[in-house]
DNA sequence: TCTCATTTATGACTGTACTCAGTTTATGAG
DNA sequence: CTCATAAACTGAGTACAGTCATAAATGAGA
């Protein structure tokens, strides 16, 4: 019995070696790319919504049902096929930032660059931008961490970098600075993406958003009476 | 011919004026209101994806294809079902502030409010912060429209309110500090929904972010160097 | 080489959101 | 009251995302 039990674990080892290496995934690989090529061109060409997920099997040449052993929904897919698509502009958006240049004009730098890439096709970044929202399958799920570690790390570096001009602030964590400004971000970009600004109007309002949440919202001058009271506080 | 027109063009005049009072108007808002009701009792009981829009009609006593009269789609019934639920929601939110409290703590108050909405039902709550992220149908996108200017007037309000110890720095438009504020708890609402992070540990990093919001970013010591430079700017 | 267990693929089938051609109902005019 | 018109309603029908029982492919061991 134990025995067996053995030996079905090393045969599932090996299996598990071969899997890196063989035909299968090989096969396998080969497939998921297919998949991806054949649904981004489709998306691209007819929109989300118009394609269905028989063209996209058929010009992957697979079977029907062979689609959704690799993505659970149509949606998952339209998240799986751009995930690295979007991982890839966020680090580009991140390099080739103007050296000279004050915080908000490197952060509009970076979200400019996301802007552009969501103007590219604005019927796919809705969909997209909806599915993303909230996804509860760990492969997608995953994905976003991903690409979210890839934001929020980059914004931090732009805050942390020297500057001769500004600087953050001591004891400020620069990951929670950055899920703010993202989050600043992302509702102005959820509110141009469903027509209610022009873009012109949204990147100006974002720039202005961006130094208001640099520069804090509240006068320092009359929140001195708690601020500097908190050293103490606990004891008093 | 044209007197043809006329005539018609006075029927309608007629028509409209009788629409809000007449048999039509009262039955179509009777069956909207059923809609509505049946909606709501089997999205809450069975969730919203186990529910078929076969059985909201029968429940709600119509035929299945009058549903889509009254809203476009199954995902367009369930932002009408809630827009009024969340509205009044907010409404309370507002109300019944922490008379005496730090700016954190009224913003937090009212937050919390809305996340212990959400809470009530997280499934659901998925569903419709994802349907709500990007609208395009006219009908919803208004009803969104209406809660922001709710949601925004309400954290504007709590931003310009008479306080002893924090108040808005000089010339700083409420509106848009609301905007951020609540793009920074919208960020964190979506993270957490999707269930990424505890519901205390949420709302610890939230009133963490939002004092981070209200505070700033950036040393004023070190910014000096540009901001008073601003007010001469354009003449230099 | 030949098993044979396991993984991967398949497409006919199913459930359901949504449509549309035909029907009923409300309303104002004569 | 009757008629004409338009608005509202209906449910059989359609299209399509997603399932599942069956089949093919793969690779380890003998």
């Amino acid at each position: 019995m134990a025995e067996k039990q053995a030996k079905r674990v090393l045969k599932n080892a090996r299996v598990a070696i071969a899997a890196e290496t063989g035909r299968r995934e090989r096969n396998k690989q080969e497939k998921r790319a297919r998949i991806i090529a054949a649904a981004k061109e489709l998306f691209g060409r007819k929109g989300f919504a118009d394609t269905t997920t028989q063209e996209i099997a058929e010009r992957a040449d697979i079977g029907t049902g062979t689609l959704f052993l690799y993505a659970k929904s149509k949606e998952e897919l339209l998240v799986m096929v751009f995930s690295d698509d979007m991982l890839e502009q966020v680090q580009n958006a991140f390099t080739h930032l103007p050296m000279s240049g004050s915080l908000v004009d490197q952060l509009m730098h970076a979200f400019s660059s996301m802007i552009d890439y969501h103007d590219q096709d604005k019927d796919l970044a809705r969909a997209l931008l909806k599915e993303i929202t909230v996804l509860t399958t760990p492969g997608p799920r995953k994905n976003l961490a991903i690409l979210m570690r890839a934001i929020f790390g980059g914004i931090g570096d732009i805050l942390r970098a020297d500057r001769t001009t500004e600087t953050l602030r001591e004891g400020i964590d620069p990951w929670l600075a950055a899920e703010n400004l993202f989050g600043i971000y992302y509702l102005s970009l959820l509110n141009w993406i469903s027509g209610e600004a022009s873009k012109p109007v949204f990147i100006k309002k974002l720039r202005i958003k961006l130094t208001l949440a640099l520069e804090g919202l509240v006068d320092p001058a009359s929140a001195k009476h708690i601020r500097p009271a908190r050293k103490s506080a606990r004891k008093a």
